[in-house]
DNA sequence: CGGGATCTTGACGACGATCAAACTTGGTGG
DNA sequence: CCACCAAGTTTGATCGTCGTCAAGATCCCG
């Protein structure tokens, strides 16, 4: 089921790590990881608390929203959308998760998923399983001190979210959108310059708060204005200066 | 310099209590302050990590952006703003605390403030001073639980409000709005019908992203309609059904 | 290679921002 | 206690942005 790619050994949880995929180092479960000893055999920490590399394809659920908390991923290649579900209207896109990145950490709090997540292109994670967790003999406060960091920095991301969304123009969200995703996909050296917007317009549009007629119009007009290269769902910035300043303008 | 103001004794912590204060079994802190017992005389926890009432007054700033965390606050009267100073701009107004609401929980993640605080009107709040709690010999496991909840629903709360906020038009931003600070005011039993809107309509209007004139000239419409009743500052709405229609409209 | 989904582009209109002016309120000091 | 002034509020007129509807182009998956 599993893709078939070149493989190397991660340096740092001591497996085979496919190209493509973030090493560990990069990801965003590696502090919870490193304090379970990677799961090594001789660790003394049970088997099945933590999953590596699941693959997810295109289009498939991780979670449902409502559904009990069991655990929480990291996106190891691949990307997703977290949303809504509505019975009568469009669903509601609440974020997007790129590979190095963590899902579901709000579960935590609520012992429920607050969304759905779907992979939007052929994907990979790892899962960590909490409610087994107490069984790995790790510190609890060890844990809880994490959990409490991933939340805060949540919190915070969400407050500027809400600044930035109810003031920007439509100019500056998806400018700024183009360079945030930039930004993620280069934190984790998962880029070099061009890169691959997987979500559709009209997925940006709902979560930018915009129609995706709106969002198409305006990557053309970027284009035009030699701001950025497009290719369909390639995407390469070109000048970042402007960008930046577009997507800052009178905040 | 405290407001004289007739007293009776709590039921809960068994101090005296100014009318017009939340009771401590209606406040966000309690289940924190359960934890120390109220820090009565004989409890064993130190003075000075929970100081009760301490009064600020209109305009007062109860903490700045960026100056290190050091207590949290439970308002037990009055009200407050949160808001990101800019210097060349205007500030950004990211939330409302009432009566009986927790100010600064985002701080623990942190270590520092991620926004500023300012008293609307006359109030009270009662802190607690973090950096001392561990002389308090309370089990760290009890308050990193709690900490956990209080940011899990922060950010169940964000999602939402960023959900709705981006999605909405005026009419349903501050339909929600009036709303939401009703149903605030009243699960604490602050008010009976009529309740005071000690915000600006630019504050409002910062918070929900839209020109003051907007939300002025939108509430002027609901009276006019006869959903709500408008004395200045003082707010009765006179139809829920209507009002929460119009706040969840294609949502 | 075909067909359904996605994306682009155009035309039009509505919602809400901006500018401007009159009015109200509340705080201050005479 | 009242007059005054600054700040906040209301209301009107105008204009730009962006959503909606519609048609055509392109892509992508089976």
């Amino acid at each position: 089921m599993d893709i078939i790619l070149p493989s190397t050994t991660c340096n740092r949880c001591q497996k085979p790590a496919h190209i493509s995929e973030v090493e560990c180092e990069e990801c965003g479960l590696d502090p919870i990881c490193a304090v379970l000893n990677y799961s090594e055999p001789d660790s003394g920490v049970p088997e099945g608390i933590l999953v590596r590399r699941k693959s997810v394809k295109r289009g498939e659920t991780l979670f449902r929203k409502g559904s009990p908390f069991i655990s929480f991923f990291a996106v190891k290649s691949g990307s997703f959308k977290a949303f809504i579900p509505h019975q009568d209207q469009v669903d509601q896109i609440v974020g997007f998760h790129l590979a190095g990145e963590l899902i579901g950490t709000e579960g935590l709090a609520s012992e429920r998923y607050p969304y759905s997540v779907r992979a939007l292109e052929n994907s990979s994670v790892c899962e960590l399983c909490l409610e087994r967790l107490p069984e790995s003999g790790r510190s609890r406060d060890v844990l809880q001190q994490a959990v409490i960091k991933l939340l805060g920095e949540e919190v915070a991301f969400g407050r500027e979210l809400i600044a930035s969304l109810v003031h920007q123009s439509a100019e500056q969200r998806i400018a700024g959108f183009i360079l945030d995703i930039y930004k993620r996909l280069t934190r984790r050296k998962m880029v070099t310059g061009t890169y691959l917007l997987s979500m559709s317009r009209s997925d940006i549009g709902n979560y930018l708060g915009l129609a995706s007629e709106t969002v198409s119009r305006i990557l053309t007009k970027f284009q035009k204005r030699g701001l950025v290269k497009l290719e369909h769902k390639r995407v390469t910035i070109l000048d970042f200066e402007t960008m930046e300043s577009i997507s800052r303008q009178q905040d």
